[in-house]
DNA sequence: AAGTTAAACTAACAATCGTTAGTTTTGTTA
DNA sequence: TAACAAAACTAACGATTGTTAGTTTAACTT
């Protein structure tokens, strides 16, 4: 396994900082000290605070959109299709907690252009999403609820998993793949 | 109705800006600003920054509190003191959006004592949310799974609320107050 | 050993931050 | 109208911000 290159050490490290205090209230200075160096010698690897920032958020960003591009033709029933994406989350969840963290309270803090475009992904990401989610309403595989609510619901759930993981990483990750699906899929109440 | 203080005033509009740009984003000049003044003369109504920080969020955090003090002990079943729960979470939604999400966003903002009495108020809340989960599946009300996932996903749902409800305000309250509890409890797919 | 490149350093910049002191304006009450 | 209080103002402070320029050290390559 080759050693990470010194950047992408700097832009965990920030990630880890970033998603501790906010991206607002690290500063340049906190993030050179984490890593024993002078704030100016960060410059010799990356261009700029704001390029921390989106190297982040669009390493997650597009591994998301990627998974759901690849499930979303698939010929499998609806909720195959939200099985799938509910685990890509928790691997996510798991392999990049703190990006996740990042991308979830930073985002708004992206400049202009790069901001368009997080904002472009994250759309489409919900739309396919929502698609997945009609069509299983239309087919009668699952029950005919306001969707926007259902969506809402189901995709807060997964963006903030992060929260609870890291205070409970004891448990096993196998008990949250079996249970979580169920949650958000079968519902709570008996009868 | 008497018109509000200038204080009541700032902390208001800081509210509004905090929640779009995030408490380290937004300077005192920036809302002076907003209020056609300038920044020194905010400090003849508040101490400091920090402590428009936590009128906003202990006000919000107070209502909770006191709302779930009221329903914890008394006698009517779980699902019924879940569904008022879920409830207060969309009326303080509703009529405090601005101060709901600098809770959910800025609370680790929160100077040291601050910061601990939050946290120890937050952590109250859950206990006795646990507890009723916890007592409706005993009882057989509720179906038996992991109940911290289901706290989680119940409760990390109620507190991004308002990312939703901010988006489509179109869309008819009773609605919502229909159709989350029914979502959250009693689950989705068909059979 | 010499040459080259990567990555650290020191020093400093202009801008902005939260906040204070002291003063002037505004609005109300006697 | 005079007195007083509330709330605005100007000016400035010390600290911190992201970043740049120029220099030195460390690590490979030949």
């Amino acid at each position: 396994m080759k050693k990470p290159s010194r950047k992408k050490q700097i832009v965990k490290t920030a990630a880890s900082l970033f998603r501790e205090k906010g991206y607002n209230a690290v500063s340049m200075r906190d993030l050179a000290s984490e890593l024993d160096i002078k704030a100016a010698s960060l410059y010799n690897h990356i261009k700029s605070k704001q390029e921390i920032l989106s190297e982040i958020i669009f390493d997650v960003a597009e591994r998301f959109t990627s998974h759901i591009d690849e499930i979303f033709p698939q010929e499998i029933s609806s909720i195959e299709k939200l099985e799938a994406i509910i685990e890509n989350h928790i691997e996510i969840t798991i392999q990049q907690t703190d990006f996740l963290a990042c991308l979830n309270n930073d985002w708004m803090h992206l400049a202009e252009e790069n901001l368009q475009d997080y904002l472009k992904m994250r759309n489409t990401y919900e739309e396919k999403f929502r698609k997945i989610l009609l069509d299983g309403m239309s087919k009668g595989e699952l029950e005919n609820r306001n969707p926007e609510i259902v969506i809402f619901s189901i995709l807060t759930t997964l963006r903030t998993l992060y929260l609870w993981y890291s205070k409970k990483s004891t448990i096993e990750v196998e008990v949250l793949k079996k249970d979580l699906p169920k949650t958000l899929l079968n519902g709570l109440i008996k009868n």
